[in-house]
RNA sequence: CGGGGCAUAGUGAAACGGCUAUCACGAGUCUUUUGGGAAGAUUUAUUCUGAGUUCGAAUCUCAGUGCCCCGACCA
């Protein structure tokens, strides 16, 4: 994409308002903008990193067997009356329409699936979407950590016993992980035993460890779980370690043993009258947006990990134009994507700048100083420049992509 | 929902109750520039809303609304 015809402008100073990093820098680059409190515009530059987030928890739920759907956001007053959920402040409600705006979809998804499921035979089923949520919230805070209208994955799972349900529960465990390695979000990811709700003794959280977390989490310096505040004790529920790390950190998924919790009372049972056990899982696909920002940057801007980064490639032209214009043929031939800073009126301290806040993962520049038959290269998260021939330049790309 | 803070141009700031509301950046036009936010000229406002006090309100008072932060809450 030319970034002369990119809509969206950077600007210099941070927001007056904005105290989060995610949202100082994702607004100053044009990623988003921000409409009312928690409530935001994908600009072009920030939902290209919302497709590629959700196309790497499409891929990894596929990978486990799961199927997409797309459940409604409007939800009647009925399905939410069977769980006694209705009155619950994250509902937003159009009252006299008997409406309310779906915050998670289990009111849903089990009436539906009480018309699919049938029998033994028809198990087990997994199920997802990725879809706007609504909640409520008190105090929308953060940026995109914490939101009243974002972007979800929920995940979930249908089983005829205990048995089968924990071991697709493991399953998705290990899918997390990967979606997590893939966001760049892996190292400071933690594997977090969280409160279980009615039925299982603990659900499962995956807490990114940054100052800008709402959470306190114990890490197990032994065997590297983590342990959420709410379930605390003095040693670690796995190894017995008495060496545990406190931490901030944000939840960026949860995977929970619903158990019958919501079988029962939408009557979900298989043919010998038996309640069909569920569990669900959600991953927040703006929330670890935001979580990357916070835990992936340098005083200059954004440092976007490859697969979540809005484009592969930033090539600078400073006054080269025709060899730029040519380098820009070849990476997209190439089908790299490539953002290509065409703009005349923009002076080459001001290219530099954009592009370090934008944070594209590598930089190609051509200027008179590099001339016809060289171009230089630069990793966003690294110093070193190289220059390199026009006619390697694919190879050295492939390289660093690989 | 409790507590605190803030609200002035697109962005960030300034202005004792008193002159035509000031400055920087951005944006527009023109000229000169061009490897880390370049220079000059010129243009760019319903001071959040409503009421009140006052000869006079951006400034004081009351109410509202919005935003930020701390806490509570948070499948």
């Amino acid at each position: 994409m030319k970034q002369s015809n990119l809509f969206t402008k950077t600007i210099k100073e941070n927001p007056k308002d904005e105290k989060s990093l995610n949202s100082q820098l994702l607004i100053r680059a044009g990623f988003i903008d921000k409409l009312s409190s928690g409530i935001y515009t994908f600009l072009p530059l920030g939902l290209k990193v919302v497709k590629n987030i959700e196309k790497i928890v499409r891929e990894e739920m596929n990978e486990i067997e799961a199927q997409e759907i797309l459940m409604p956001a409007l939800h009647p007053k009925d399905n939410w009356e069977k769980t006694g959920r209705w009155d619950v402040k994250e509902m937003f409600k159009i009252e006299d329409e008997e409406l309310g705006l779906g915050w998670t979809h289990e009111e849903i998804i089990t009436p539906l699936m009480k018309r699919h499921i049938l029998s033994y035979r028809d198990l087990p089923k997994y199920i997802y979407q990725i879809q706007t949520k609504f909640r409520n919230e008190p105090r929308a805070k953060s940026g995109l950590l914490r939101g009243r209208e974002f972007i979800m994955k929920d995940l979930y799972s249908f089983h005829e016993n205990e048995d089968d349900l924990d071991v697709y529960y493991e399953k998705v465990k290990q899918a997390y992980f990967k979606i997590y390695e893939r966001c760049g979000l892996k190292e400071k990811t933690y594997l977090t035993l969280a409160s279980g709700g009615t039925f299982s003794e603990y659900s499962h959280e995956f807490q990114t460890i940054t100052p800008a977390g709402e959470d306190m989490i114990y890490i197990c310096n032994k065997c590297g779980l983590a342990i959420n505040k709410e379930i605390k004790g003095d040693t670690c529920p796995n190894c017995n370690s008495k060496d545990l790390k406190e931490e901030k950190a944000i939840e960026v998924g949860n995977i929970f043993k619903l158990n019958k919790k919501y079988s029962e009372p939408f009557n979900l049972k298989d043919e010998k009258g038996k309640e069909i056990l569920m569990g669900c899982y959600g991953f927040g696909i703006t929330r670890a947006m935001g979580a990357i920002v916070e835990t992936s940057n340098d005083e200059k801007g954004m440092v976007w990990p490859f697969e979540v980064s809005p484009f592969q490639i930033h090539l600078i032209d400073l006054d080269n134009k025709e060899i730029s214009e040519k380098i820009y043929d070849i990476l997209q031939n190439e089908n790299y994507e490539v953002l290509y800073d065409d703009r005349e009126d923009k002076t080459a301290g001001e290219k530099f700048n954009d592009c370090d806040l934008i944070g594209i993962p590598l930089r190609i520049v051509v200027s008179k100083k590099t001339g016809e038959d060289k171009v230089e290269i630069k990793k966003r998260n690294e110093e070193k420049i190289e220059l390199i021939n026009i006619k390697d330049l694919i190879k050295n790309v492939e390289r660093f992509f690989k």
